[in-house]
This record gives C-alpha cells, structure tokens and sequence, in this order.
DNA sequence: TGTACATCAGTGAACGCGCGTTCACTGATGTAC
DNA sequence: TGTACATCAGTGAACGCGCGTTCACTGATGTAC
C-alpha cells in the first residue's frame, strides 16, 4: 500500500508558473485557492481575487482582458502541473500478484485525487460547469489520463485476449466513473472537526468501501469484456465451421 | 421504438406546485427558468428572481428566508413532478427480445433527460456544486432511480443469477454513468443553429453513438457480474468437494 | 348579519455596499543613439 | 558611457450600477363576537 503513496512525487511544484510576471502568477493561485472550496469559476469577482493576491483591483487588466481569460490560464497551470505527475505514476505497476492489479489502481487513484484536492473539486465542478472552454479542457485531461491507462494495459499485458478499442472504451468509462467517485472520496473529511477519532475511523471506513466499491466495478467491467470477446470469438468459430 | 417515447408522459405536468400561493410558484418557476441553461442556484440573484417573476424584490421575504431555502424548494418541486414518472415509465418492458433490452434502456432514459433537459442540467450542474443541501437532493433522486431500475431487473427476472445486491450495485453504476453521459446527450444540439440540416445530422449519428457506447458499456457490466458469479459457483463447488 | 381586528401577499422608496471599470499617475527596466 | 525615451507592472481615487435588505404602507381575505 506505501508503495503507491510513494509513486505520488512532491505536490507542491510550483516550477511550471515560474517564468510568468509575478502579478500575473499571484492572481492565477489566488483564483486556485479561492475555487479551491468546490466554487466554480463562475463565482470569483476581479476585486476578490486581487484583494485574494494582495494586489490593486486595477492590476487585473494589466494580465487579462475578461475573468474567462484567468480561468484558462488557471486550468492550463494546473494541467501542466498534473499531466506529468499522472505520466510517472505507475497504476499498474503489475510486478506483484496481477490479481490485486485493479484495486491498487483505484487506490492510487484516489490517493492522487486526495493529494490534489483542490484541482479535483474545480475540476469536478466545472465538468458540467458554464463555461465551455473550462468543461472541454476538463474532458480533454480525462481523455489523456484513459489514453494512458490503456497504454498501459497493453503494454503491460494485462488483458491479452481484448482488441485495442475494447481497451480504450473500458478505461474511458472507468476513468469517468472514478472521476465522479473521487468526490466522495475527497469529501469524506468534509465534515471531519479536528481531533475527531471517530469521525476520522468513519472517514477511513467510507474510503474503504468506496475503494472495493470502485474495484468491483473496474473488475466487472473488465470481466464483462472479456466474458463478451470470448463470447464473440465462439460465434464466430461456430458460423465458420458451418 | 416508438414505444419507448410513447412512455414518457405528459412533461409540462405542472399539478404540483398548484396549491402554492401565486407569487411563491413564480419565484419558483422563476428560478427554474433562470437556471434552466445550465446556471447554477448560486449565482441567482434576489432581484434577478424577482425580475424574472414579475414581482417586487420584497416579496421574496414574505415567502423565503434565504436564497438556500428556494433552492431547497425548487429541487423538492421538479423531483415531485419527476419521479411518478420514472415510476411510470417501463424502461425494461421486456416482452419483445430480450436482448435487446439494454439499447431500449439506454434510449428510454436519454429520452428521458432529453425531455426534462431543463431539470437535468440544473441536476448535473449541482451534483457537484456548491451547496451540500441540493448535493443530496439530487444523489437522493439517483439512488431512488436506480432502486427502481433494480427492482424491473429483479421483478422481470432478467439477471436471475445475480443476488440481489450486485444488482442493487450494477444498477446504481449505469445510472450514474448514464446520468454523467445524458449532459452531452441534451448537449448534442447546444451549438445547432436553427434549420441546419448538416448540424441536424451530425446530432443524430452523435446520439447514437453515445446510445451505442451507453448499450456497451450496460452489457459489459452485466456480463461481467455474471461472469463472475458463475466462476465463484465454481470456486465454491470445488472447494466443497475438496 | 354586521362590525372590528388580525393576517397575509404584495408595493415602492430608500439605505449602504461591493462591484467592474476608467483615468491619471509612479517607478523600474530595458533600449536606441 | 551617458542620456532620452518607450514599455511595463502596479497604484489610488473616483464613477455609476445593481445588489440585498429595511421600513412604512396598501388592499384583500379570513375570523371572532
């Protein structure tokens, strides 16, 4: 199980905004710490995030024409941040038993959600959120984490006997469901006071389930695919044969 | 497949916000209006209500506390008007071919959605929102969606090899991933202007795709829980003979 | 059957406040000659 | 190497506006006696 939280690298990596002027930089992490809370871009007012950043409300239009255009900045930084981090990350680093293959994935999974807490609640709530540009690069960086999760299936030999777009769609859907779930997953300190014991054990029960939960659908489905291409593949010696 | 459409009742049933007073149902209906296009509650004003409605800002106070509590109400009021007919509609009427059960659920459903767009894209856009009152409203409808779907499979013996929980729990992943899919069923026309036949076109064959997609990924999950009761039957019976 | 009173939905004017935006200005950092 | 100028990030004051909220008022509909 440690092994898995080790493969998530150092998250407070900043490197990626470093070249930009300071102002501009200070009023995108203002924008991240303000949405952190599940607010939605929509919410922020030009005086809120450059009193947020410490600057003059004026300062804003020396960086940007429209609030639109700091919330893709800010979505860009942030998937900047993260793409590398999910490239290195092994899910499936499959050297142990492979039978334990899908549930250390969703582990590792949630754990990268829990670890980037704040760019999963905006993500989570701009993916069916107003602004197009924002749901698109939402949906774009999901579309790479699938991609590489079947990747690496593939290449790891993990389900042999499926074609390639059986794979694809089978990590799509996972990786939407995990998405969705990664809320709950996240959430289950919400209401969590501090130095709660009990409250802290529930919490660890609720992440349990919802981590055999998720094992037990990314194992069904990909059971199901393999029950139905095994299912193909009698039908067809069958009709050849006839 | 007329079939299917021909299920869903009458979608401008408004019967039950009939015995509020007049100026509550309109900030009501205001609201629903107004966050018709995807909005958010949070971001509606007092005013904007009020605008809306044909009323004085004032008013507003003589019926509602906080913006919250009309929130509260307006979610209490569309899943009145929604759920008999969920309740209604025969997703799984399986008296033609059973095979073809799953594409016909898929398509009653997004029927469904696309028929009460307006309150499902409210629906999608608080499932991840701000306000943890709403949150529950509308994980509180799912659940008792996919209890619904669940007790047609059960009652229609469709999977009778499954315990009754893994239908429970199959049932409540494809509503949630049909849910989640149903935003870019209801958004396949968001960018069709008026008598574009090309854009018409694209619409239809991107609908049937993501019915497709949706079918594959029913089938998938079912197959794959009864896959694996199947291999645990066995597991079972040859660790009883041992 | 009338009369007095309470309740209730709705109105209109006014308040203070934070908002987005504009204007004129400051210093620091290049950069051309 | 020095001087003049342009560019750029940031400041501070001021604007008009829509917001949520409060107050005093109206008229209609019960309701008690």
């Amino acid at each position: 199980m440690t092994s898995v939280f080790e493969a998530v690298p150092n998250a407070g990596d900043t490197a990626a905004t470093q070249e930009l002027p300071a102002g501009k930089r200070k009023l995108i992490e203002a924008a991240l710490r303000l949405t952190a809370g599940g607010r939605g871009f929509a919410s922020l007012g030009l005086r809120e995030l450059a009193r947020e950043a410490g600057l003059n409300p004026n300062t804003f239009y020396r960086h940007f024409d429209t609030l639109d255009d700091l919330a893709r900045e800010a979505v860009d930084s942030v998937s900047r941040r993260l793409r590398p981090m999910l490239r290195r990350e092994r899910w499936l680093a499959a050297h142990d038993e492979p039978h334990s293959v899908p549930r250390r994935a969703c582990v590792a999974f949630f754990a990268f959600a829990l670890e980037n807490r704040e760019a999963f609640l905006s993500a989570l709530a701009e993916y069916h959120g107003t602004s197009p540009a924002l749901r698109e690069a939402v949906r774009a960086t999901l579309h790479a984490v699938s991609a590489e999760m079947a990747d690496d299936v593939v290449q790891l030999q993990l389900m042999p006997a499926l074609p390639r777009d059986v794979v694809d769609e089978v990590c799509t859907q996972i990786v939407l469901q995990l998405f969705h779930l990664s809320a709950e997953f996240i959430g289950a300190d919400a209401n969590a006071n501090e130095e709660d014991d009990d409250n802290a054990n529930a919490n660890v029960a609720r992440r349990d389930a919802l981590v055999s939960y998720a094992e037990r659908f990314v194992v069904r489905l990909f059971a199901g695919a393999m029950s139905l291409a095994r299912h193909e593949e009698v039908q067809a010696a069958v009709s050849k044969r006839a």
